[in-house]
DNA sequence: ATAATATAATATCGATTGTTATTATTGTGC
DNA sequence: GCACAATAATAACAATCGATATTATATTAT
């Protein structure tokens, strides 16, 4: 209704119909979306920590264990041990796993290609780009430090309680 | 990188960094987006019914249920008895909540800037007017019919074990 | 009026996600 | 070369979300 204000709402709710729909069509495979997503960054790079794939992605490290995981499990990609750290593990698909991105990559366009109707290619392109600008910027933001107010109204001069709060969210170095 | 493939990725990463945003912002209100985004709409539709209140908000229902527990129980609305229908409850806000809407459109406010940064008004009101768009494209669509292919490859004459895809989701009607 | 069906709200369970902590290893300052 | 901080991966736990089932009430068809 209101024009600008419920953005925030909206774009949430777009983007859970978004992937319902997606995970839809992707039934037939098995996968999620964000298993999806996590083939499709390794085809182009493989041999990737974890670490890596995570920047790539911007999925949490421990979301994408998870992830790596199940698929593992299932034959699609492989962890080995990476030679220069011994920490690391280093990540590459198996050959079950080539089809299957290409499948991916079909039913992305297919899927895209519904939520589009009716819009030109040149709005397409004009709203994804203009997607890419917001993903910038909320991704350049710098976490909130956590105001730990206890019961209420104790305006900000307590020095010990907010130590938590500077340990911010890992940032990604380029 | 690519330039429209990725949409479906892309979409549901900023959902997430935007959400996480706005709950940093909101955190001293103590409230998820998802809590806001109930209040703002019962704000403006005090009275209605959960299942109401679900359409409007395109919450399912049971997730609704437990948002309002939990409001319920700290004393942000009520649910009184429908008279009309005993099934039904009606939802009101408790005057302790008229000022967290205000703040609530404020973080709103705030956030979007933050995420707009660099984005003409102009470009502002074209992005939205193409989401709600495409939101309106995959609230239209129609859920996919589940197909239980079993092992594999037994193309489809399976009478009796697709009795279940027949129930597609609920129809919201007009 | 009554049987069958639909609807409102809720309970239950499973999968996913987020948060914080842990372990093993690597890099750094002295 | 050694204490100490940083990093890679993972574990453990809590919160959230989604799908299905359940209960009470209302609506419809006969």
């Amino acid at each position: 209704m209101n024009d600008l204000r419920s953005f925030g709402f909206v774009l949430k709710g777009i983007s859970r119909l978004y992937t319902r729909r997606f995970e839809e069509r992707a039934r037939p495979l098995g996968f999620t979306l964000s298993q999806c997503k996590v083939l499709v960054y390794l085809a182009r790079h493989e041999g990737v920590s974890q670490a890596r794939l995570c920047e790539l992605t911007e999925i949490e490290p421990m979301n994408l264990v998870r992830i790596l995981d199940h698929m593992e499990s299932e034959g699609w990609l492989e962890r080995r041990a990476d030679p220069a750290d011994r920490r690391a593990r280093q990540l590459f698909l198996k050959p079950k796993s080539t089809p299957a991105v290409e499948a991916i990559w079909i039913i992305s366009d297919v899927v895209r290609d519904e939520a589009f109707a009716g819009i030109s290619l040149k709005q397409a392109r004009e709203l994804v780009s203009l997607l890419e600008k917001v993903h910038a910027n909320v991704l350049a933001l710098a976490p909130l430090p956590v105001i730990d107010s206890g019961p209420r109204a104790s305006a900000g001069s307590d020095k010990t309680s907010n130590s938590r709060a500077q340990r911010a969210r890992t940032v990604v170095k380029s």
